[in-house]
DNA sequence: GCCTACAAGTTGTCTGTACTAGTCGGAATG
DNA sequence: CATTCCGACTAGTACAGACAACTTGTAGGC
């Protein structure tokens, strides 16, 4: 978009714009490479470039011969909306909410302190969060970071705004997570946060973010009311759209009748 | 790999291999582009070509001006892998195994004609299995097929292989995949065949299989034991590696205790 | 009318060159 | 001895040209 950033990085853009707005409607054909070419003034590189990206986020396809297609529009999200729940929910028109249950500096376990892979003792910081979606609690969330990096948080104002936003203006950079999905039963904190029953199931997300020297700058447990948000990946032969976090439609299952 | 596919398919498959066989080890410095075409005898394009390939499934990372360094080995399952429990099982070296719980043709409710995009009362074929990883019950699996393709499948031996690759041999291939994970409380057809209490947390896996013309060919509710898989991502400001289905490690729960 | 063969157009692939931006290690410096 | 600085090296970017593989629409033949 900036005049700085690289040529094939601009064409992106301006692809994906114009797929966005609808210059270019889903099941047209993409200009061809040398109309663009033509168009952009540049050589076949950096278009090529920029169609290759389109294509590895699933938006057109092509064969060998045949000018590229564009798909049903896969929203795929960025790594920022991926991570941070407020951004998420505002890409969706949802108002993120958040009350801060608990924030405190303690010893490190020796389980916290292998997963932080910092030295047992070590002070940490660990954040309860409850989070809402439109007013409504939706997910708890319990964060841990090493002290160095989570004394930023301490002094700051949790309720406002997002956790990684107030990193990020402190230095703290994460650039790496990795992320495992599975269900738990709802624990007594949960209860009393999500209203739910006790042993309820709860959608988990585990979740160790690096910066970039590699480093775990946070380990987190996330629990979301499976009516609020689920996590939906489309799958081709050719292609895999990377993971979504979708905002959940409590929709009707279909086999809960048939049981 | 054969002489007739593309120079960089060959110049990947053979880095591939070498960090498969650690000739390339992990954290290491990937030989500089330079070495490369020395070594191939090639042009400089299909190198960075291969080389892009292996940055986007994850394995190898690299800023400009310095060496690419090869990541730890996320396996990045291939489509097949990813939508077929057998394939899953074998590739991680567990015996997958099954169970079919019910094999049956009926008229489609309403909801269910929704789903696979056929009219209602058209008849079905709905199957039930479980599915089993080295002999112990991982899944309950609730798969309805438009009578069309399913008919295939009641006349098959189910307790032997995979649906998929029997719909396969009959002509019927997915290639594209949509999947929605939440979680729910088992139900009393889990509690009998999963064993666990009535209410117990489970990973659901819905999905909607395509066919090559964007018919539906499948509508499915897996009901995984959070012990014995789990969803992983693996995350970076620059690329998302595809969703991949893990094995159990029923490991600690850091927060278990803390509540 | 239907099918086949061809020609034009398009994408995939590969080579070669050149410049820019960034990293890394060793030499010079304090 | 630690730090800084600089030069060599590396990856990212961009351009130009050429050929191969494939698709598609058209013109011609049956």
């Amino acid at each position: 978009m900036t005049d700085s950033s690289p040529l094939h990085a601009r064409l992106y853009a301006e692809m994906v714009h114009r797929i966005r707005t609808g210059v270019w409607q889903p099941g047209d054909r993409v200009p061809s490479e040398k109309s663009l070419v033509a168009e952009f003034g540049t050589s076949r590189g950096p278009v090529r470039q920029a169609l290759a990206a389109l294509r590895a986020e699933g938006m057109i396809s092509g064969r060998r011969g045949a000018p590229p297609r564009v798909q049903r529009t896969a929203p795929a999200q960025s790594f920022d909306t991926f991570m941070s729940f407020t951004e998420w929910a505002r890409e969706l028109g949802l108002v993120p909410g958040q009350r801060v249950i608990e924030a405190s500096r303690r010893p490190a376990t020796e389980d916290i302190s292998r997963e932080l892979q910092i030295e047992p003792d070590t002070p940490v910081v660990e954040i309860i969060r409850l989070r809402l979606l439109d007013g409504k609690p939706a997910m708890l969330e319990r964060s841990l970071f090493p002290y160095e990096i989570g004394r930023h948080l301490l002094s700051a104002d949790l309720d406002g705004g997002s956790i990684y936003q107030t990193l990020c203006t402190a230095g703290v950079v994460p650039v790496r997570a990795r992320h495992v999905i599975d269900a738990v039963a709802a624990h007594p904190l949960e209860v009393e946060q999500l209203h739910v029953q006790p042993g309820a199931p709860l959608l988990r997300v585990r979740r160790l973010a690096y910066d970039v020297l590699g480093t775990v700058i946070e380990t987190a447990d996330d629990r979301y009311l499976p009516a609020m948000a689920t996590f939906v990946v489309e799958n081709s032969a050719e292609h895999r759209t990377p993971l979504t976090r979708q905002a959940g439609s409590a929709d009707v299952d279909l086999f809960d009748r048939a049981l």
